[in-house]
DNA sequence: TAGGTTGTCAAACAGTTGTTTGATACGGTT
DNA sequence: AACCGTATCAAACAACTGTTTGACAACCTA
């Protein structure tokens, strides 16, 4: 077994990090060990050496993957005496730096979208150190912005609507470039102007669903 | 090469039939030809005789995926009478039924989602012939609830808001299901209460974004 | 009946896969 | 020096991959 599990720039490191993008683009079966360990530059049994099989090697680059990007994107500070506009709109923003990153795609977001749409026992792990807090305190700010409370479900709800809206330009990256125009989309679908539609739609979609919820429990 | 390409329960329609759900769990690449042939009950080179190759058989079970869903859910009929609520209902529920569908996850609907996360030309072939057309029908809806026509990017951004509500309970539904209690789920998010809470959110925002866009040009 | 097309089959092919092995070298401790 | 845990390496292993082959049977046409 290794001995030293969090020194820098070793063997172990080397492949960690050179597994992430290819698992990331190409899924944990399609990619190989005899690729990551050609990229890593270490010899093909290191893998093995390492973390034992394949399997556990991706499961700590997923890992991995959210630190990494915990870090690349901090969040923002909240001000308590912020708008309820601008603060919606630092965790929308934060949402679309972190978890969709549209223009540069990163490895470690491609890796954790991978993981949300197919889980592993990775995903669980994610779900409790990140996810969770995270969609919690954006809930925090949608209970700023209603004055009287939420019940339980529908403010899941609305938070839903909220990620939903922000990750679908990850999931659907490829078919929205397909059905917009590549002027169109430079134009007015970059990360500030997608930030400030959604903002602006989900305020003005609590502000109004609240105040009158339409014909919910009652039409055929 | 093969002859008749349409009979009914020919040995290439089999083929077609036991791949789908195969690609639609696994994905292409850990999808074998070996446990397709199995399923199917046919000699191993079937594939090669009928398709050429395992690719191909991908395209055309992608093809029959959006052909069977399509069938297996009809677009309701659109009243003109009917009121903004009721015709936006009508179509979130379609989106929930044809391409999310919850509660059964049908290998079509899989297979769908994974052109979508991952396009092939397969995709292409599914946004000209399916997507498009469907995207625009609901634009069409979205004007008729706005008195002033919508700026072309702008309604765009309404309509991949609506869709984003949807399919993130298609894409994130292994994360979802980590995140809310089972019996919330199934109290709370089931086809019809997801439908009604999509189009009530939607509505109010589209209404009252338009009349109040929120600080949108200004503010640094 | 003869000949050709179409479909099915078992077997094999050539390449890739994750993993294991045994040898070898390095670096520190006794 | 002798020793031992750590690390790296080339090589091999066994299983699996998509695809090809050639034989064989069923069917239709002439």
């Amino acid at each position: 077994m290794a001995k030293q599990p969090d020194k820098t720039d070793s063997t172990r490191e080397k492949i960690i990090l050179q597994a992430g993008p290819i698992f990331a683009s190409k899924g944990f079966r399609a990619a190989t060990v005899r690729e990551i360990c050609d990229k890593a530059q270490v010899n093909l049994a290191s893998i093995n050496y390492y973390f034992g099989d394949k399997q556990q090697l991706y499961f700590e680059a997923v890992v991995r993957a959210r630190e990494m990007r915990v870090e690349q994107v901090p969040q923002p500070e909240w001000d308590a005496s912020m708008g309820p506009h601008r603060k919606l709109k630092g965790f929308v923003g934060l949402i679309l730096d972190r978890l969709v990153a549209m223009q540069n795609e990163p490895w470690q977001v491609r890796l954790l979208m991978r993981e949300i749409l197919q889980p592993t026992e990775a995903c669980s792990h994610l779900v409790k150190e990140y996810f969770r807090p995270f969609f919690d305190s954006l809930l925090e700010i949608v209970d700023d912005i209603v004055e009287a409370p939420l019940p339980q479900h529908v403010r899941t709800k609305v938070g839903l609507s909220i990620v939903g809206q922000c990750l679908y330009y990850r999931f659907a990256a490829g078919l929205t470039s397909l059905i917009i125009s590549d002027e169109d989309f430079q134009e007015h679908f970059d990360r500030d102007s997608l930030a400030e539609h959604i903002t602006s739609f989900s305020l003005a979609a609590i502000r109004n669903y609240v105040r009158e919820p339409g014909p919910q429990t009652e039409q055929k």
